[in-house]
DNA sequence: TCAAAAGTGTTTCGCCTACACCCATGT
DNA sequence: ACATGGGTGTAGGCGAAACACTTTTGA
């Protein structure tokens, strides 16, 4: 095998959160080298004998101090061989997603600063950055008409508005309230649960949860996850 | 950037070809080393300032001088730390569809022998080629309901009959020939040749052709190529 | 009593499905 | 004339789309 490849390996995660009817992606801020005080995506170099998955693991909790709800593998950057002025780097690109009750950042220990970015906000980011966002964006919206992974964005229990708002904003278009809520219930993944919640004035909501149990059952039998706006 | 890394960048092709009204991979024989004579997904370690998809146009080039009708990047693999016995290795993993004008595999340079595998009778090959193998299959398999891949695989012209087959071949189930066709043809993006196609005994077929440009300019309008089955 | 958000049914329309016979050629 | 593969139309059902008013609470 040769010995002489000078190729370094990265992981980097675009980690998104939703609160406040708005999707966030998580950005730190760099604390030492040639991009020190720049804003990037959490990432890093992987570790000698360590799988990629746990690489991006550490990198979250060694950046942000975050725990995650959901991971997946989005896609590796190396066709520009300068996306690294230091270095020839790939970097392996992650698509994760953190529910409210993980969202808050504890003060980082390998970065200065870290912070939830607006995705209509995103400034231009050292790296290829911008562009691992915009894949990343365009496989949550992708994802959400056929996997139930709006469920990771919201709390266990959640008033069936939050996951239609959720829906309109990531997918930026209106949709029907009763032709979606008539079609997820459908499904039957979906319980209701003995709780409603009040939120300053309107009708009190009733709390629903997502039965994952259920819904792996309901695949299993030929259930199709799929949803689509008119 | 620390320099202490010790982790290779290799990329592998699960290469794709239809004939015979059956799928095959193109699989290399090892001409040297520690795998050599056994047979495995063509690939290779990336060269310095080389970029992954250049890797993959060279491998398959020295490997089976084969040129490709499409690619794109499949998986990288690299959870498992010691899939390479000889050093960590991650494999950024490509899936690449070739037509019957290609199918002829020169005698390569850099590998002892070349063949195509019938899909559904792979042997057990070294690294963790048997997993990447299925994972682009079931690429494939997602693909062919809404990404215009089959015409991929075929020639230039072919007859309708064709497309259909390879549909039912490769998604393993039969399909209704004349609602396939509405569907197809209803798109807008397959044109009818001038020609007609003899083969042995019964009608000659009307030759068809897939139009990419006109195919872009559908989607750029809203359309939706997708295709189910019953 | 008004504002704010939650909850709920019906009709229409278009698409997917199911399904069987005739056509052109070679032997 | 028979075997082989190519080519075609229609009716029914089902799910998606469109659409507006009532209910419950807080101020």
């Amino acid at each position: 095998m040769q010995n002489n490849q000078n190729i370094k390996v990265a992981v980097d995660a675009v980690v998104f959160g939703y609160h406040n009817n708005a999707l966030y992606v998580l950005l730190v801020q760099q604390k030492y080298g040639v991009y020190k005080d720049q804003w990037v995506l959490p990432g890093g170099l992987v570790h000698n004998g360590e799988t990629l998955t746990n690489a991006v693991h550490r990198e979250l909790q060694e950046e942000a101090g975050i725990n995650i709800n959901y991971l997946e593998q989005l896609y590796t950057f190396g066709d520009d061989v300068e996306r690294d002025k230091r270095n020839q780097v790939i970097s392996v690109s992650y698509f994760a997603l953190v529910n409210p009750d993980n969202l808050k950042l504890s003060a980082a220990t390998d970065a200065q600063d870290v912070k939830w970015q607006n995705i209509n906000n995103i400034p231009k980011l050292p790296f290829d950055h911008n562009l691992i966002i915009d894949t990343a964006f365009k496989r949550i919206k992708a994802k959400l008409h056929y996997q139930p992974i709006g469920f990771d964005l919201l709390p266990k229990k959640f008033p069936f508005s939050d996951l239609e708002h959720l829906y309109a904003t990531i997918l930026e278009q209106e949709i029907d309230r009763r032709n979606f809520r008539k079609k997820i219930l459908s499904f039957g993944f979906i319980k209701k649960c003995n709780e409603k919640q009040k939120n300053g004035s309107g009708r009190p909501a009733q709390l629903y949860t997502f039965d994952p149990n259920k819904y792996k059952a309901l695949e299993k039998n030929g259930m199709h996850f799929e949803i689509k706006f008119a």
